[in-house]
DNA sequence: GCAATAAATATAAGCAGCTAATATAAGATC
DNA sequence: GATCTTATATTAGCTGCTTATATTTATTGC
């Protein structure tokens, strides 16, 4: 039995997606961590957070976790704030250095992709404006699949370690 | 002034990108790191390299790119051969192992983004694949921008450290 | 032809950021 | 109120990057 078209889609789809890497990486300020970055973006959409859904959140351990948001802290981009009901609970929050970060970083990145953006023809920069609906969906049906508990056919995210 | 319509597209595609950093990373097999991968990659699209084009493609500097191309050798995934004309140079070359690596990894991610890229609706599917061929202008648009010896308005890459 | 310079790679020391394993401390349960 | 569980912190170790420097091999000027 031959892939489908769908699979043949799906296949040509993640090839680009993972050839995307390298401008993706281009496209963040130096100077910070890939999971630094996705962990203040997250803050930002999701508001304060516990260490520990952050750090299933962004895939990494909780240990992992504890430093980055050490990092973040004493790097004055969040705050660590104790639950008044529970106390073992840390909540992470974004401070306005923080937000005024994540603005700096959009500026960035809006800045380098223009330039090259401005190069495409009209037909691409629309195909590419249309396929952002799509984007966002697929990112937000990996969280989803992320933060399952590992159930069936290998969904497995950090579980095969 | 305000920001002009092709700017804010450009403005949202930003964005979109940088969300799909967490799902690229979800595609990637894990036990290699992201650099490792891209280069494998780039030894397969391009052929043999030497070790300072590598360096330079991937945007780490040439000593990183040393060790990492000793792992990957170790690992039996590339091998260095030295240049008949010119005795310092090493030329690093995808092996038949390697190549089956990243036949597996194809089948990983494909394996991986089938699964999410089912549930999205036939016009959301069609629309990623029609962004594809500008997703791959941008890519090879950003890697000339890479390469290039930092001439003009900011686009120095690893310049700033 | 040979000293001086340049170029390509290797080595060394150090740091960031991850892991697994374990400790601590605070609820929850009975 | 002893025990179990949950949330975070600590520790030790590893990978993979950095800068600075050493080594080896062309290339150049004289």
């Amino acid at each position: 039995m031959k892939t489908s078209e769908v699979d043949a889609q799906a296949e040509d789809v993640a090839a680009g997606l993972a050839r995307l890497l390298s401008l993706i990486r281009w496209l963040l300020p130096p100077g910070m961590s890939l999971t630094s970055a996705s962990t203040l973006s997250t803050l930002e959409r999701s508001g304060p957070c516990r260490l520990t859904a952050l750090a299933a959140a962004e895939g990494v351990t909780q240990p992992a976790m504890t430093q980055l948001v050490g990092r973040l802290a004493d790097a004055g981009l969040v705050t660590k704030c104790a639950d008044p009901a529970d106390g073992r609970v840390v909540h992470v929050q974004l401070t306005d250095s923080g937000r005024d970060y994540l603005a700096r970083r959009r500026e960035f990145r809006t800045e380098r992709l223009s330039g090259l953006f401005a190069q495409l023809s009209k037909a691409d920069q629309d195909a590419l404006a249309a396929a952002l609906p799509a984007m966002n969906a697929l990112v937000s049906m990996q969280r989803d699949e992320q933060l399952r508990p590992a159930d069936s056919t290998g969904s497995a995210v950090r579980t095969e370690h």
